[in-house]
DNA sequence: TTGTAGGCGTTATCAG
DNA sequence: CTGATAACGCCTACAA
């Protein structure tokens, strides 16, 4: 047991004073505005504050002044299993670029006790960034109770919920027809799940969403989603999910030509299992993905994807909220980040099968 | 521009008071411990609360409790650049996990324009997780001034600086001989640059004690670093720069056998880039990474590696804060963490050339 | 069970 | 240029 003093009477401002002969304001001044005591003030001051020890309170300062230089980041799910997605990593590194520019923190708020809701009631910070948030969410009824701004990312926004997303219903219908005009007409569709009970449901209106978009290109060319030459394998955004797809297609005797997915994590798994059995990319089936990470270009093949950049989104997002924060008001409550597709060896051409 | 109102004037603990008609030491009981009021007064004020829309202020809790709820993260770089390397988003995940069994927040505490100091300054933490911290830098004094509790990964640790490691000596000797043992002889090595600033030099501990394991082994068998047959090719922890290396080695006309990085990013760049050379791996060339982050496990051929767990150190490195800030000691300062060796097919077996 | 009053450590106001 | 004094909003002995 070592022990590790740290707390023996912490000085105060008081203590300065006392100790410089000056008073509090002189010592407070010393610290947030030198020019406004006299250079010799100002010396004596903080000659004594190294001797004695003394660093300004950031709580103390905080209530004083009404900040807290820092923003938080509602996890929709456990902290490490938000790290396990490079696309939430991304949206990380956009928000944190902000936070240096702006010289804030950023606070990751995990579940209290599992509860959203106790974590937002006691969040120590001017203003919030939430992941995936649907308007009718209890969060938001308890984000507004405690009168700080917010801001959300892939969330359901609106005037009275700014935030930032993609066009998903667009980028989805891209990806399907790059797809579909390459010849692929036995497709295996890898949605997230839409989640019933509607409370984790993070990607509720993201998946909604594209399936639409997907929709209207099969349509375009007369197909649909039939259960039989287009069928559904929902998938969570891990490799272990997208590797189970791979085997349930096989235990169903589905040999699509292409496998779509909603994120390149499943993706990626998918590639691995498929390989695992024997097929190979894309010679016998492509794949494709979307998110655009980082991992896609060193697979291989390096993996066809729908890319969106979670970092602009993260950068937008925070910027949307320190322009809340500053001026309590945005230019544009909804801001929507391009996509783009990204050919990579994973997806080739195909003929049709014939009968 | 869309008007945001939310400081409407924030409703105290004197507001819910005079609304309830109770006295603010009951509204305080209510929301913090319900059993020291009537059920009836409870009732009472926890409805009129929800009329007015009371939530106690958190800043002012702080500073009442003296305590923030919140550890800090202290970053060695740029946020994007932290969030780059996976093997620091793992170690945040370990972190994270132990932060939810205590229900602290996570703060990500960037530099405070370019300034680590200004950063510890202001940082509303009740304790600091640092990176690589080495004793003598000016940090530590800092951080000693704000008399809360830190600890180190991968740093200099030490009874007055708590914190986690693995054997990085030993690691590396281990990773050497697996690659002498195969019959290696001709070899690149990748370490990370010392850097000459010594600012920082978060890995200046770290490669100096990697690099005396590898010549440990290669002494063993009565080989040294010549520049000849076994050469240095220091890079950082980037994909850009692995990739740098293989054009590094073509230039010199070095054609080693195997190349050792001392990060797996490093390894994976460089697998890309001897490929792009048209290198085959491992038959050509066999490549050898260190950290066993998950891509790892996704390139083809999938990476041999010298795995260490950076969620294990993020939790012991968190839970070793806790036990500071807790009772102001700890049992081990010292944490190490277990290293393994992960083979896979990057990596075979090698007749030494003779001649 | 309830209320009064003092403290947490700063910053801001406003005289001198 | 300097220094009392009042916020900031909450928590918690202590007293009633």
């Amino acid at each position: 047991m070592t022990e590790h003093k740290t707390k023996e009477h912490r000085v105060t401002i008081s203590d300065l004073a006392e100790a410089s002969g000056y008073s509090k304001t002189a010592v407070s001044f010393a610290f947030n505005d030198p020019t406004r005591i006299s250079k010799r003030a100002f010396e004596i001051i903080m000659e004594a504050a190294s001797q004695i020890g003394y660093v300004p309170n950031p709580m103390a300062r905080n209530l004083s002044l009404q900040r807290h230089l820092s923003i938080g980041l509602l996890l929709p799910q456990q902290l490490d299993e938000v790290m396990l997605n490079p696309y939430i990593v991304e949206v990380l590194q956009g928000i944190g670029l902000e936070c240096e520019r702006t010289g804030y923190a950023l606070t990751m708020i995990p579940l209290l006790h599992g509860s959203i809701t106790d974590a937002i009631r006691g969040a120590a910070v001017d203003g919030l960034i939430t992941l995936g948030m649907q308007a009718e969410m209890k969060a938001v009824e308890q984000i507004r109770l405690r009168k700080i701004p917010f801001v959300t990312i892939d969330g359901s926004v609106s005037p009275q919920m700014p935030g930032v997303v993609i066009d998903d219903e667009r980028a989805a219908y891209d990806q399907m027809r790059l797809v579909l005009s390459l010849g692929h007409r036995q497709i295996a569709l890898v949605p997230m799940p839409l989640d019933l009970e509607g409370t984790s449901s993070v990607h509720r209106d993201i998946t909604g969403m594209r399936m639409n978009g997907y929709k209207s290109a099969l349509a375009e060319i007369g197909l649909k989603l039939d259960g039989k030459e287009i069928r559904c394998y929902p998938a969570e955004c891990t490799r272990e999910e997208g590797i189970a797809v791979s085997r349930k297609l096989q235990d169903d005797g589905f040999e699509p030509t292409v496998v779509i997915c909603m994120s390149d994590i499943t993706a990626i798994g998918c590639m691995m299992g498929l390989r695992g059995r024997g097929l190979s990319i894309p010679d016998t089936i492509s794949v494709v993905g979307f998110d655009g990470i980082d991992a896609g270009e060193i697979v291989e093949p390096p993996l066809t994807t729908l890319s969106q950049s979670g970092k602009q989104k993260g950068k937008a997002a925070a910027k949307l909220l320190f322009s809340l924060i500053k001026d309590n008001s945005v230019e544009d409550y909804r801001i929507t980040i391009p996509h783009s597709i990204i050919r990579r060896g994973s997806l080739c051409k195909r003929t049709p099968n014939i009968g």
